[in-house]
RNA sequence: CGGAGCGUGGCGCAGUCUGGUAGCGCACCUGGUUUGGGACCAGGGGGUCGCAGGUUCGAAUCCUGCCGCUCCGACCA
């Protein structure tokens, strides 16, 4: 892309609204534009790693076994009646009336539409198990919406189902989940925390919370620092056997919200490895068993022949929060850190000499060399001095600067500066970007 | 919903207390000089002061009502 014909409405002033800096940073970067309390634009940088994000979540998904599908956004209030939540959810659900006098609703979460879709086409425990997922706005009419894309009323969402014939096998279901979370979240460059959490009005008897430590997070927590040395499980799991020790390997430790919080087992932690802190939830997982196939008849054939309800969990990342904790984690006092994994370009390709022919002609060498690379350059070919340039790019987080003018071109490199550590070094082009294929995000 | 605050060109703000017909910085446009870390000079464009009533010779400024947004609390990906 180049810069001269991108949409990129970066600010050098800070917005007076925002009073956390991944909120503050993506509306200074032209991220995002708000139309409301709680309702955001994805302009086109903002756009281009949200969909970085959904990837990243989706790629981990798939690998844990679960299945891509979408469902509406709009949900028909008849089916939430049947579980009995269109009453016990709140002023929280949007509620709409159709021409024809129909309640409707802005949907929240799933349970009740993946629970009906379902019970229509499964009746067999052959046919499990199986783990449906989709990644869809949700609207939630939230009391207070607040920091950005933190706490939006309308968000998106990925939200997992899961299908089991018996507890057994929904308990492994919710272990695979717990490690594809860690996965998904360490590739983003996060350490994410799982910790106790109570079920809230999903309902169930085993939660937990994946929790990034920052201290603008609304989550009170309190945990073992030991929790924050343990690598995510990686992807050369067997997806297949029982991971249960890959879960209870971190469940060993302390960890959770205030709601679970338990002050004498938190003190028998040594004072040295106790944390109370704040974080920012960006995943959180239920195994709730049979509440929704008991109330809306989702049952399925057990082995002896005998109708059993199904048991079920569910498994929500925020994806759009997600970019305000990346951010929360990864800033400096000039701008955005992108992990290579999410950056909406790979390479800032700063020209320092617009008219001079010489440069230009470097520079769009580079360019096609880097387009070839599959590093998604952003050349900024705009007629501005250097200063500018290099403060846009630190501004908007691209994991690399190649720097092109004429010094260089009299010794035959390019000049590359990496952005989260600031180290520079030059070489020749073709060098220059194996060496930036070369370093780990 | 309770408490606090804000609404003035695209952004950040001053002006409001003490009414006299709107200003600054950034951004933008034109010309010129510049160009290795957010340039400089000169000229220029852009605002029904959130909306609606009211008071007044006169309202951004005073009064009433409404709308919107932010922050603190209860809720959640």
């Amino acid at each position: 892309m180049r810069l001269s014909r991108f949409f990129l409405p970066v600010s050098k002033d800070t917005p007076a609204d925002a009073t956390i800096v991944s909120h503050q940073l993506m509306l200074r970067t032209g991220m995002i534009r708000q139309n409301g309390a709680g309702i955001y634009s994805w302009l086109p940088l903002g756009y281009r790693v949200l969909k970085k994000v959904e990837q990243v979540v989706r790629e981990e998904m798939d690998r844990a076994g679960a299945i891509e599908m979408l469902m509406p956004t709009i949900q028909q209030a008849d089916l939430w009646r049947e579980s009995g939540r269109y009453e016990a959810y709140g002023k929280e659900m949007l509620r709409i009336v159709d021409r024809h006098d129909r309640d409707m609703l802005f949907g929240p979460t799933n349970e009740e539409m993946i629970t009906d879709i379902f019970r229509a086409y499964v009746k067999s425990y052959k046919q499990l198990p199986l783990n449906l997922y989709h990644i869809q706005w949700k609207f939630r009419d939230e009391i207070r919406p607040r920091f950005g894309v933190m706490r939006g009323r309308e968000f998106l969402m990925k939200d997992a189902y899961s299908f089991d014939a018996t507890e057994a096998d929904a308990r492994r279901a919710y272990y695979r989940m717990f490690c594809a979370y860690l996965n998904t979240f360490a590739r983003m460059g996060l350490t994410a925390i799982p910790m106790a959490a109570d079920t809230g009005p999903i309902g169930g008897d085993l939660s937990h919370e994946f929790i990034i430590l920052a201290e603008t997070g609304e989550s009170a927590v309190f945990c073992d620092r030991a929790l924050l040395d343990i690598p995510a499980p990686g992807a050369g799991l067997d997806w297949a056997g029982d991971l249960e020790d890959e879960m209870h390997k971190r469940t060993q430790f302390y960890a959770a919200t205030e709601e679970k919080h338990d002050e004498a087992a938190f003190e028998a932690i040594p004072e040295e490895r106790r944390i109370a802190a704040r974080g920012i939830e960006v995943g959180h997982i239920f195994y709730f068993g049979t509440k929704y196939s008991k109330a809306m008849n989702a049952v399925v054939m057990d082995e002896s022949g005998n109708e059993v309800p199904v048991q079920m969990g569910s498994y929500g990342v925020g994806v759009s929060r997600l970019l305000g904790a990346i951010i929360e984690a990864s800033h400096d006092e000039a701008g955005i850190i992108w992990p290579a994994s999410v950056a909406p370009f790979g390479v800032g390709l700063v020209s320092l000499r617009v008219g001079d022919a010489a440069v230009s002609q470097a520079c769009e060498a580079a360019y096609a060399a880097l387009e070839a690379a599959g590093l998604e350059p952003l050349y900024d070919d705009r007629d501005e001095r250097p200063g500018a340039k290099f403060a846009t790019m630190d501004l908007i987080g691209l994991p690399f600067q190649l720097i092109i003018g004429p010094k260089g071109i009299e010794k035959g490199v390019v000049e590359v500066k990496v952005r989260a550590t600031g180290e520079r070094f030059e070489a020749p082009l073709e060098e220059a970007i194996a060496r930036i294929r070369s370093i780990p995000a």
